[in-house]
DNA sequence: AAATAAATTTAGACAAGACTAAAAAAGTAA
DNA sequence: TTACTTTTTTAGTCTTGTCTAAATTTATTT
């Protein structure tokens, strides 16, 4: 239906949008998908004559319900084989990132409607994102940013804002990972570090890591 | 490491590289990929580059020892997604090959490795073809000789076990080659003379032409 | 508002992979 | 051996997606 090149763009488009209430800018896919401006331009005019994308020159982009809805369908094939990756061949969180890049890409309704069945209709990827529906629903989850949580609070690790691989390294490397309970036991004011427990260990996290780290607090 | 299109040649020419001796031809590979000769041409300079084929322009091409190991891995993965899908996804087996075209250019080989084990290490593919090894090794077949088989079964020629000249060339003359099928209509328990179907002839074949044939049958 | 800076687009080039049409080599027949 | 046919290669073109460098538009300063 449409090459890699295309979903990439209409992928990277999704996500600009939900951050900038105007039109995507050049420069920012550009930076996104690590390529040059130019480059953006050329692919720009493509989306736009297949009604992608609504395309004004020096305008920025946005997408059209047609480009929303496969965007939306090429996230969900990609979350979907996270969580296969995660839950049925036992990659960890933060190695499963470029495997699914490729996996995205595979073209087959039904590959993707018998993988959905197969993970049992998942709502969530192991970055706790949110699996859209066949239709580009997006389901909704309560989450608050750790950084949020006053001393003496709790809550359940479901996702990450920062989805860099040296983030979810660290995470890795301090056993903080999805279903795991963290307590808040203080709270310095002056630089907004919070002393945690997670599991058994007590540790120290800077507001960087705390405000980039989803709980459900029930 | 290659593109999708240089796997795909050089699985084709190891395919076709079993059905004949020397090397394969511009002509042959073109339709196995459904293409034109002048396109192949292009593509073999370019593998001959990269030493993955040795070729000499007019003559052919054969695998080189990297060739074939490349063109094994490409086959293992398409075979191991086919488990894949049948085992897990519930596909039949004639709806896997074309999603399996896709996912056997996925790269990662801890990927193939985690599959490999989470399909517990199959030794076939659905349709009964081998799995090589990560090493490129492919585990031998349960062949077995036409004069064995009763009157109603069949086979896929798969091997002969006199390969002398007259012999070959008696098979060459009666259509009889590497992946016919054959299937025995009756058996003359007298002289062990069989009368088999190849393609849509009919013939009679002696006791000492079956016991030289080699079939895979599942 | 003019001048400067930043963002964006255009123009022209390139690489991969495919194609058509024509030339060259190999194979076959007379 | 010569003529004819088939196979293969070459030459030149096209498309997709990328790039650099230059031109243009928009944004920001003074």
């Amino acid at each position: 239906m449409y090459s890699d090149s295309e979903e990439n763009y209409l992928k990277a488009i999704f996500h600009l949008e939900r951050f900038s209430k105007e039109g995507v800018s050049t420069n920012a896919i550009a930076e996104q998908m690590q390529t040059k401006a130019s480059s953006v331009t050329d692919m720009l005019k493509k989306l736009a004559d297949k009604k992608l994308v609504n395309y004004v020159k020096y305008q920025g982009v946005t997408l059209t319900n047609q480009g929303k809805k496969t965007a939306a369908s090429i996230i969900r094939k990609h979350r979907l084989w996270e969580v296969f990756l995660v839950e049925k061949l036992d990659f960890s969180w933060d190695e499963v990132h470029e495997i699914a890049e490729q996996l995205e890409h595979i073209a087959s309704e039904k590959l993707v409607d018998r993988l959905d069945k197969h993970l049992d209709f998942p709502k969530f990827d192991p970055h706790g994102d949110p699996i859209p529906s066949k239709e580009g629903t997006f389901p909704e989850r309560n989450k608050v940013l750790l950084s949020t949580l006053k001393a003496g609070e709790s809550g359940i690790c479901v996702g990450v804002k920062d989805t860099s691989t040296s983030f979810l390294k660290f995470l890795d490397k301090n056993g903080i990972a999805l279903g795991i309970t963290i307590s808040v036991l203080e709270r310095e004011e002056f630089d907004g570090s919070l002393e945690i427990r997670v599991g058994n260990e007590k540790m120290t996290i800077s507001q960087l890591i705390s405000s980039n780290l989803y709980l459900k607090t029930n």
